[in-house]
Formats: structure tokens, C-alpha cells, sequence
DNA sequence: AAGCCGTGGTA
DNA sequence: TTACCAAGGCT
């Protein structure tokens, strides 16, 4: 067997690290808003974050109360605002037909905005303790290497991925769910993407990468995505001025942040198509809800 | 379903 | 320095 699902749990046990949102008295609520925080983002910018959001909003109703623009300017430089947007949105729907309280089937989690397959199992995992499974890309990578004894994961393929990852799982809630969580950690600070530390790794003697000679990865070339002189630059160029600002600005502000006027305006008006940006009715550029 | 959506750390 | 990488989701 490839995969010694109580050794990794007691390894988890022991080496996992102490996140706030893994304290046995994180609520339902702070572990989905980590889950959507740590969403591309490390878990090193996420932390100071996640620990001011649930000081100022502990329930899923004091962030809906909140304006958007106020939400966008405490998500702050985590990058990918449109998920500050949707985890609004969500805490909306929680408040308004949910009673204020986080669901817990996984169907329901998944109706609600910037939740998708990763997330919605993770929280019914993490924050239920359901046995469901959590696949996310250091899952993906253990998997490929200690089952498939392939040196990194191929493209996605949720079902697939998802089969994978149910047949490792215990059948029991809790011991799923704890595996669940150790699978990941294992990825995070093991089976790491460069430089894995198989010296280390308490499945090492049943890893079929092990047994198959570390090959290299033989997959397709996974595409890298440009950021300098992207669209996502500039957005985040002009996202930075109104953050940065107590009110709205006018239009020539935003035009110091790039020279090319034709690139600029698209994006600004992308910006104000996704609800991270308004204009004032005389003109100035502001966060939603900030004027 | 391939490409877009931020930001910063690391090798 | 460039390139890769980081608990994805949406269209």
C-alpha cells in the first residue's frame, strides 16, 4: 500500500503545524474564510489577515453588514480581490438563508459564490470533521508521486483526482477528515514541489515514486503565466491607489500608475464591471460603497 | 476547457 | 534576473 493512512495521521499529529484556524475553537466561519484567503495565496501573508478578520468580523453577518469597498481594503495585498467580493457575497447568503451558520453539506457549500470543489470539501472536512475528499494541489502532488509513482501531477481532472483521493480515505468521518488534513500538510512541508524532503517523509517506504526511481516529471509542460505587463498588473496598480487612499480620486491619479492609456482604461473599466471599483456621480474613482 | 484573475517570496 | 510557486474558482 502506498499510502499508510494511520502513520500519516499520527505524523500530522505530531509535526502538523499549530495554524489559528486549526484551533479546536476556530469557528466553521474562520476556517472558510482561511480557505478562501489561502486560495493561490502562502500561508504566511494569509495568517496576519485571518487573525484581524475574525477580530472585527467573528460572524458571518458582520461581514455582510459591511460595505464591499471596506472588505476589498482589508483583504489588503493578498492578491485576487474578486475573492474578497465573493466571500462578501457569500457571507451574505449564510446571514440571510442560513441562519448565520456556515453549512456543512457539501452541496449547499457549493452554491455559494468563490466556493468550489477544493473548498466546499475542505471546509465539510476541516471545519465539520466529514469524511469527503480534499483535493487541492499539494494533494494532487502527493498523490501522483506516492500512488502513481510520477514525479509531479498532471492537469486537473476533478473527477478522477477526487476518485483518487475517496479511495485513500478512511470510512469513517473523523479519521477521514484527519487524513484529509494530513495529506495536505505532507504536500506543504514535504512533498514539496521542488526539493521534496523524502528523507523526512513518514511514507517514504511505501512511496511508489520511491519504488519507481524518483523519475522526473513526464507530463505536459505546465503553462506559465505572465504577470508583468499583464491586465492583472494594472489592475492591481489601480486597485493599490484607492486602497491606498481615504476617498475617491480623480481619473489623472489612475493614469500615473500606467502609460499605456489604452490598456489603463480597459482595465479600469474592468475593474468597475466587477464591483471592485465605483465611480461617484461627479466623476471620481472610489471603492465601492466609499462615498 | 484553456486562460484569466494579484502579489510576493525563493532559487 | 527570470521563472517558478503558493490550501482555486470562474467563464
Amino acid at each position: 500500500m502506498a499510502v499508510d493512512t494511520e502513520v500519516l495521521i499520527d505524523w500530522f499529529a505530531d509535526v502538523g503545524r499549530d495554524l489559528p484556524w486549526r484551533e479546536p475553537d476556530c469557528s466553521a466561519w474562520g476556517v472558510l474564510v482561511s480557505e478562501i484567503m489561502l486560495q493561490q495565496t502562502p500561508v504566511s501573508r494569509v495568517q496576519p489577515i485571518w487573525l484581524e478578520w475574525m477580530a472585527r468580523w467573528p460572524v458571518p453577518s458582520a461581514l455582510a453588514a459591511e460595505t464591499t469597498g471596506e472588505v476589498v481594503r482589508a483583504w489588503g495585498k493578498l492578491g485576487y480581490p474578486r475573492r474578497a467580493l465573493r466571500l462578501h457575497a457569500a457571507a451574505t447568503v449564510i446571514a440571510q438563508e442560513h441562519g448565520d451558520v456556515v453549512p456543512s453539506d457539501v452541496d449547499t457549500l457549493l452554491a455559494l459564490p468563490g466556493i468550489g470543489a477544493y473548498t466546499a470539501r475542505a471546509v465539510a472536512a476541516f471545519a465539520y470533521g466529514k469524511r469527503a475528499p480534499v483535493v487541492d494541489t499539494n494533494v494532487r502532488r502527493v498523490v501522483a508521486r506516492a500512488v502513481h509513482g510520477a514525479g509531479d501531477a498532471g492537469p486537473a481532472s476533478n473527477t478522477r483526482d477526487m476518485a483518487d483521493v475517496e479511495a485513500l480515505l478512511p470510512a469513517e468521518d473523523a479519521p477521514a477528515a484527519k487524513l484529509s488534513a494530513a495529506l495536505m500538510e505532507l504536500g506543504a512541508l514535504i512533498c514539496t514541489a521542488r526539493s521534496p524532503k523524502c528523507a523526512e517523509c513518514p511514507i517514504y517506504a511505501e512511496c511508489a515514486w520511491q519504488h519507481n526511481g524518483r523519475p522526473e516529471y513526464a507530463g505536459p509542460a505546465k503553462p506559465v503565466q505572465k504577470f508583468a505587463g499583464t491586465d492583472r498588473q494594472v489592475r492591481g496598480l489601480l486597485l493599490d491607489v484607492l486602497r491606498g487612499s481615504e476617498g475617491p480620486v480623480e481619473k489623472a491619479r489612475l493614469d500615473l500608475v500606467w502609460h499605456e492609456s489604452g490598456q489603463r482604461d480597459r482595465c479600469l473599466d474592468s475593474l468597475l464591471v466587477d464591483g471592485l471599483l465605483e465611480q461617484t456621480p461627479d466623476g471620481l474613482f472610489a471603492l465601492p460603497g466609499e462615498h
